[in-house]
DNA sequence: TATTATATTGATAATCAAACTCAATATTAA
DNA sequence: TTAATATTGAGTTTGATTATCAATATAATA
């Protein structure tokens, strides 16, 4: 994989606000993105896998650090946790999510993002963000 | 304001599950049907005014109860407290939440629920329920 | 109505994810 | 190389919610 455009991002952002590139936010870039959506625990024990001493808290730090260049999103479904959607090479998408087996398909549907503009202008709202998140049956599940 | 028909709701509930109606039971219903959303702790502040004691747990006990009855929908906007959500007399609904003040507001879009279901089908999905939340700034905030 | 069985209550403790603390250490700039 | 500053990791703390449990209230039964 390729991480080059990615690297680069955390790089700017690191510049950008005066902070530093480590070791670990090197390598928790680099396991976040082999991934889809990961929990901060999901990240932790992948890492612990290595034989590599990474605290916890750095790797919530870090994601949200991830978050705040523009290279991973917080998702909070149905679970109690927080999973960290990597966005790093997407447009904008929403989610189906499989109640049963927690699977998460993404999708996105331009005609529901023009609707939730008519609605919001109907309103006098200027959206800055969304969430749809549609909770159902998976094909294998549904049977 | 009549709460005739929602009181029944509970009782059937009660009935159906072997379970009985208590003061506090009633008192939280109460109050409850005056709001729009509230969060346990906004019902338990309301409650303590009145100078009756009620425990918080049996707040979060009752709020939970109503929602298996359907009379209440838990909702978990930007914030980490829940939200419960008065369904009493509403058909499904969405949400326009204002970043700045808080302010919620309520909305229902047809359309943008075929298209859920058009997508849903594309995927193989049988969708139970969905959460659409617009976050941006209201009318009196993006000023 | 009195009795019995069962559900509920309230105070507090337990839980859990996530954020904070701070001395030791690593990174960057000078 | 040195100095200035940011980061780390271990452990502690937070805050919302749920669990525990003896005392009490409600409902069913006699």
């Amino acid at each position: 994989m390729n991480m080059k455009r990615e690297t680069e991002m955390l790089k700017r952002h690191l510049a950008e606000h005066r902070l530093k590139l480590t070791r670990q936010r090197q390598l928790i870039l680099e396991i976040f993105l082999g991934k889809d959506h990961v929990t901060a625990e999901d990240l932790y024990r992948e890492i612990r896998k290595r034989n590599v001493r990474v605290g916890l808290a750095t790797v919530y730090r870090t994601l949200n650090l991830l978050c705040h260049c523009g290279l991973a999103q917080q998702r909070h479904f149905s679970d109690t946790r927080t999973l960290y959607d990597n966005v790093s090479n997407k447009d904008h998408h929403d989610h189906l999510i499989c109640t049963r087996c927690g699977k998460i398909i993404e999708f996105e549907n331009s005609a529901i993002e023009r609707l939730q503009e008519m609605v919001a202008r109907k309103n006098k709202f200027a959206i800055y963000s969304h969430k749809l998140e549609l909770y159902g049956l998976c094909r294998d599940c549904k049977i």
